[in-house]
RNA sequence: GGUCCGGUGGCGGAGUGGCUACGCAGCGGACUGCAAAUCCGCGUACGCCGGUUCAAUUCCGGCCCGGACCUCCA
């Protein structure tokens, strides 16, 4: 099947053709460890998790890589403020993106590289970029010259002018053009930093992707780069004139990478999200409120490059709608299913641009055919291709028992089955009176009962 | 100021030059002791003004409104 992805680099959708037949490299920006995940974190993670299956749907070999910053101002910042090694606030909140991404249904990626873990392959590239022209050093840093690369911007659709007009920061007086950015930066006295040719430092944001991309992907060119919107521009920017730059001999004229891919930002009841409005929303404090599937298809709702505006109601809808799938899948649960890929509707879907809204709506279009079908071999196959579809987006992995019941073997699970049992007596005595006060009263308790074809099941409340 | 993206029914949210998106909520019916679930059916829509066209929510132009980015940011 053709996939065909929204490339920011030409603004348009195109054919997605790797590299290497059958073969796809996919780098995405991962996260910089200094705090919890909040709900915007976790999009391009939902998003490009989505991709990655896909595509490993469709191509005998994915290399999924997506990094971890673990050296940033940030985390200097958090470390200070607790007086502790960086390692303690990085292994800490690395530990807890995992359990976050665990829970909404993102396996770890293929690789995924540490800055700690590169430094010698970052002063390296600098060297490189200095041997030849785009980098030069001053007052301990190193910097990039921009226009030394005369495609710069290109990627962000904006011209050298512009950005240095629209600047908002000061510039430094040892840049030798307005534009230029830190490639290593010297670190004082208390701050973490390593040796390198230029003095003690650490490496600027932009060249830790250049570097861990080289040392994982190679030089030659990756099929995709994902992130989020904001990361167009500086960051993809840079990283693709450093990139360039330093592999300009072995890229032979390619681009450095094919897609560019780059998903909405996630707003909270119409604000973005911002420490000053106290309005975000961590993904360890969602997970009190709905299970990670709910969270993970409340993300996949709107498609991946269109804001996403959060709401508790969104949440409570995106539940609602796992309900009605598992409710089908439920009927089904003694039917065997067929060993079938997701319908070619729903991959369909998936291969324009990654369109999840409607690649959901299929999935729902699955489930209204089961709770009509009768004949076995139907459900079967139904059941196959529902389960089929759920895996490419992620869903529907649990056990529809366990979603609607929570711990079977729990003492109220057996309380529960103890009321029914008196609730059947009284209705086969036709005792309407008491078996309405038995299920009233478990109603009151979340509990909600369905006599369906002579026997009665029970959920919890949504 | 520059660049870019949007404005779709009560809500969320796809999409299309003429034909049902989908989900939630609502209404009617079937089923049920009554419900619930399920099925069948129904309603409400494409920001405004022009233009192109046999036909525009969909293309073009203008306007209004909202949002994002402009070297901290997913």
């Amino acid at each position: 099947m053709d996939i065909y992805l929204h490339n920011t680099l030409s603004r348009t959708k195109e054919k997605f053709v790797p590299v290497q037949a059958g073969r796809v490299t996919m780098y995405v920006c991962g996260p910089t460890v200094y705090n919890f995940a909040h709900i915007g974190n976790a999009r391009p993670a939902v998003v490009f998790d989505v991709l990655r299956r896909f595509l490993a749907s469709e191509y005998a070999e994915v290399v999924y890589v997506r990094n971890v910053t673990d050296v940033d101002d940030k985390i200097n910042a958090a470390a200070k403020a607790e007086g502790v090694p960086i390692g303690v606030i990085t292994e800490r909140y690395l530990a807890a993106y995992h359990a976050d991404m665990q829970a909404l249904g993102v396996p770890p990626p293929g690789i995924e590289p540490k800055v700690t873990g590169h430094i010698p392959q970052i002063i390296e590239m600098i060297q490189r970029l200095i041997a030849n022209g785009h980098a030069y050093e001053a007052e301990s840093h190193v910097l990039f010259n921009v226009p030394s690369y005369p495609d710069y911007g290109r990627l962000s659709g904006r011209n050298r002018d512009e950005m240095i007009a629209g600047a908002r920061v000061d510039v430094a007086p040892y840049k030798r053009d307005a534009a230029d950015f830190v490639l290593w930066k010297p670190s004082p006295e208390g701050v973490p930093g390593w040796d390198s040719p230029w003095g003690f430092g650490r490496p600027g944001w932009h060249i830790e992707c250049s570097a861990m991309i080289d040392a994982n992907l190679g030089s030659g060119p990756v099929d995709i780069h994902g992130g989020g919107h904001d990361l167009i521009f500086p960051h993809h920017e840079n990283e693709i004139a450093q990139s360039t730059c330093a592999n300009s001999g072995r890229l032979g004229g390619q681009p450095f990478c094919r897609y560019w891919m780059h998903n909405g930002f996630v707003n909270v009841d119409a604000e973005k999200m911002s420490k000053s409005l106290g309005n975000v929303l961590l993904v360890r404090d969602l997970r009190d409120q709905a299970p990670g599937e709910a969270i993970r298809l409340a993300l996949l709702s709107a498609h991946y490059r269109q804001p996403l505006d959060w709401s508790d109601v969104g949440l409570r809808d995106a539940k609602a709608q796992l309900d009605r799938l598992y409710r089908a899948l439920e009927t089904l649960q003694d039917v065997q299913a067929a060993d079938l890929p997701a319908p070619d509707s729903f991959r369909a879907a998936l291969a324009d641009d990654l369109n999840t809204p409607k690649a959901l709506a299929e999935l729902h279009a699955l489930a209204n055919a089961v709770n009509k079908a009768i004949d076995p071999d139907e459900r079967g196959r139904l059941k196959g291709q529902m389960l089929a579809a759920g895996k490419l987006l992620g869903l529907l992995e649990q056990n529809p028992v366990s979603w609607f019941k929570g711990d079977e073997d729990s003492g109220e699970a057996v309380e529960i089955e103890a009321a029914i049992e008196r609730r059947k007596a009284a209705r086969a005595a036709k005792n309407w009176a008491e078996s309405d006060r038995i299920r009233d009263e478990l109603a009151a308790r979340g509990i909600l009962l369905e006599d369906k074809a002579g026997i009665t099941t029970w959920r919890r409340a949504p």
